[in-house]
DNA sequence: ATCCAGGAATTTT
DNA sequence: AAAATTCATGGA
């Protein structure tokens, strides 16, 4: 295992944070996360971060973007008191830099869906798609490569219902020259408008592959759970996800996608603790 | 059976 | 441009 000192870094509250698909955890604490074409164990004691020796610590600072400083964006999120506690609550939870044709891939399976069953989504199609990879005595898949899913059936069997259509047709519409391209786009409405092209791609998803692999950090995913706290916190009446999407950029501006990533975490894991009391009781 | 889960596409105002 | 309607799947 290689190691290195982070600070103001959860790799729990990162990973299961709902942004990110493929990992498990592993018995000791440690997890097993897939991505592209590698499969790797990390683990974190406090401030040190080990890794198994097939990622290069620059892969590591990249994905979770630890170079990103996270005190100054605390500093300009915290703009009252139900954000500032999502952010002590799940301190040191950062965004995960995706590659953008896996981002895509999961997001389109994310359409009226839920997290198990998109994670159940991606899995299965890696295993259809994908190359068996390995990492020390863990066995997985590599994620698709673009132009790969070429076999609606398989799509289909990987149960992603009446989004197969969208993936087996988005499949052939991107290359990795039009990623390079999105890369380059740092306009907002620019990069928006290219995604929104794509079938089974609206504004939410749009702005999910922006957030989550294109570095568009002002992108705020408004989905059922953010609307909720926008209404019930923030006063915010609207059903235009245009409106939701002002009032954030007004609000957070540059760090939108940061205060979407607490503000999501925070009410999603409440609805998890209501659960948690709930079966308790019916014990 | 019924409802929900991190919406998109289509049609209608 | 914004709102309402339709579509659609697996799991609990």
């Amino acid at each position: 295992m290689k190691e290195i000192i982070v600070k103001d870094f959860s790799l729990t509250n990162t990973l299961e944070s709902g942004q990110f698909f493929r990992y498990t955890r592993l018995g000791d604490g440690a997890f097993l996360v897939n991505h592209k074409d590698v499969l790797f164990v990390i683990k974190q004691k406090k401030d040190k971060l080990s890794f198994s020796k097939n990622v290069t610590e620059k892969f590591i600072k990249d994905f979770f973007r630890l170079d990103d400083d996270l005190i100054s964006i605390y500093k300009k999120i915290s703009t009252d008191p139900y954000i500032i506690e999502a952010i002590n609550k799940y301190w040191g939870m950062r965004l995960i830099r995706q590659d953008p044709w896996e981002c895509l891939v999961s997001y389109i399976c994310s359409s009226a869906s839920n997290i198990p069953k998109i994670q159940k989504n991606v899995e299965s199609l890696s295993k259809y798609f994908g190359r068996p990879i390995t990492c020390n005595n863990y066995t997985s898949y590599s994620f698709p490569e673009i132009n790969t899913l070429n076999d609606f059936d398989k799509i289909l069997g990987s149960k992603t219902g009446y989004r197969a259509k969208f993936l087996y047709e988005v499949n052939h519409l991107v290359s990795t020259a039009y990623f390079e391209k999105l890369k380059k786009e740092k306009v907002y409405e620019k990069a928006q408008k290219t995604l929104l092209k794509l079938p089974g791609v609206g504004k939410k998803i749009a702005d999910c592959v922006m957030l989550f692999s294109l570095n568009h950090l002002t992108s705020f995913p408004a989905d059922t759970w953010i609307q909720k706290v926008l209404r019930e916190q923030y006063d915010v009446h609207t059903n235009s996800y245009d409106k939701m999407r002002n009032y954030a950029a007004n609000k957070w501006g540059e760090h939108a996608g940061y205060a979407q990533q607490y503000l999501y975490m925070n009410a999603r894991n409440q609805k998890k603790e209501y659960e948690n009391q709930k079966k308790q009781r019916s014990i």
